[in-house]
DNA sequence: GAACCCATGTAAGTTGTTACATGATTGA
DNA sequence: TCAATCATGTAACAACTTACATGGGTTC
């Protein structure tokens, strides 16, 4: 039931077609929700039989098949209900943790080689988040500044701020998970064959 | 396509009742991979018709409808496979952070309460991983022992390890969020009603 | 004998993925 | 004119949720 209320917000900033929040929602990692076309064609159009939200072509040209999609008084009122809701945490569901421990029957190259893999993916995820902060707090983040143009001079910092809230969130997660791969590889290091194992050093990752 | 291997993976410890398997999958957050007994008894038998666990009545008594599953070679073989592919990360669905960018519409008090939650969400998360991971350090943690029982004892501390260390990320996880949402309310507070702006002081939450 | 946990199942519905399919427009 | 991108759609399937359904065993 969340991608109807992504949509919604979406087009709470301004107008745009299918394809261009799909565009929007692909961009992996650049949004927070993912969706891809094959379901946003037609829940765009549930909204539109619900009347949550209108279409029109667009303005410029006579183009056939494009539609612009606009959130409705109603589509705005379903969206602040659901932003005055209580948000229900899903529950978790993390492959990396479960792959990771059931790993300890494998060879401790293999243990390596997703660690690896986890902070690379974290570090490519953090150069994401870092790059759009960037776009926000210089104002140049193109949704942001649609989502400004809207408003009046003395919500922007708050509107801004929000925004940059769930990206520095999202960053520090990043930067945590980095750090925490490369704590899990220094610690596996005491395990290498060709190493000695060294019985006086205490494991630093033990204890609370 | 991961319940067969989160499936695979706590039974490759010892077997278990789909009944038993549920709860742990359900209770919520002290597990990594959850589901719910509608869809673990069907998968179960999906992985006996496939061969990759078995099942036999229970040793103590002639319980009629409770059955043990039990991983085969086969299904060892498979979750081998498993634990050596690359994981694939998936794209990020996050409805707080999607419910945060569009709170900015929303009266401050409705942004407070929802960071309180997050902050209290974490904090019962961050109790249940400290908890568990009490468990595996003091070699208490019952799955743990099982798991450890069936190894021999060089391979312990690689075992016990990487279950506290895929905990010990999970708490991190759940501090940085604590942490994250207290950042957020107290920078919040600058846009309560009954308080002075202050333009001297600065958006510590502001740059990278 | 009522309440509660053990134990397993099905059915209907929603959500999300992958693949197939089509056609217009734009720029090299 | 070829390739890329714009633009929308459907179909089949997989994954997950919620609700309904049943019955045995234990304990107060």
């Amino acid at each position: 039931m969340s991608l109807r209320y992504a949509l919604l917000g979406f087009l709470s900033t301004e107008g745009a077609s299918g394809y261009v929040i799909a565009r929007e929602f692909s961009e992996s990692m650049g949004w927070f929700w993912h969706a891809s076309h094959s379901q946003i064609y037609p829940e765009l159009r549930r909204l539109e039989d619900e009347g949550m939200v209108w279409s029109h072509p667009p303005d410029d040209n006579g183009g056939r098949t494009k539609r612009i999609y606009e959130i409705s008084d109603q589509g705005r009122a379903e969206l602040n209900a659901w932003l005055s809701e209580d948000i229900s945490y899903p529950p978790s569901r993390d492959p990396e943790r479960t792959k990771l421990i059931y790993l300890d029957a494998m060879p401790v190259e293999t243990i390596r080689r997703h660690l690896e893999r986890h902070r690379s993916h974290y570090e490519w995820l953090l150069d994401v988040y870092r790059e759009q902060l960037r776009q926000v707090d210089s104002r140049t983040h193109p949704r942001l500044r649609k989502r400004l143009a809207a408003r009046p001079a003395e919500e922007h910092e708050l509107v801004a701020g929000l925004k940059a809230l769930a990206l520095q969130g999202n960053a520090e997660r990043a930067r945590r998970e980095i750090a925490w791969a490369e704590d899990a590889m220094s610690w596996l290091s005491r395990f290498d064959e060709d190493t000695q194992p060294k019985p006086g050093i205490e494991n630093t990752l033990e204890g609370t």
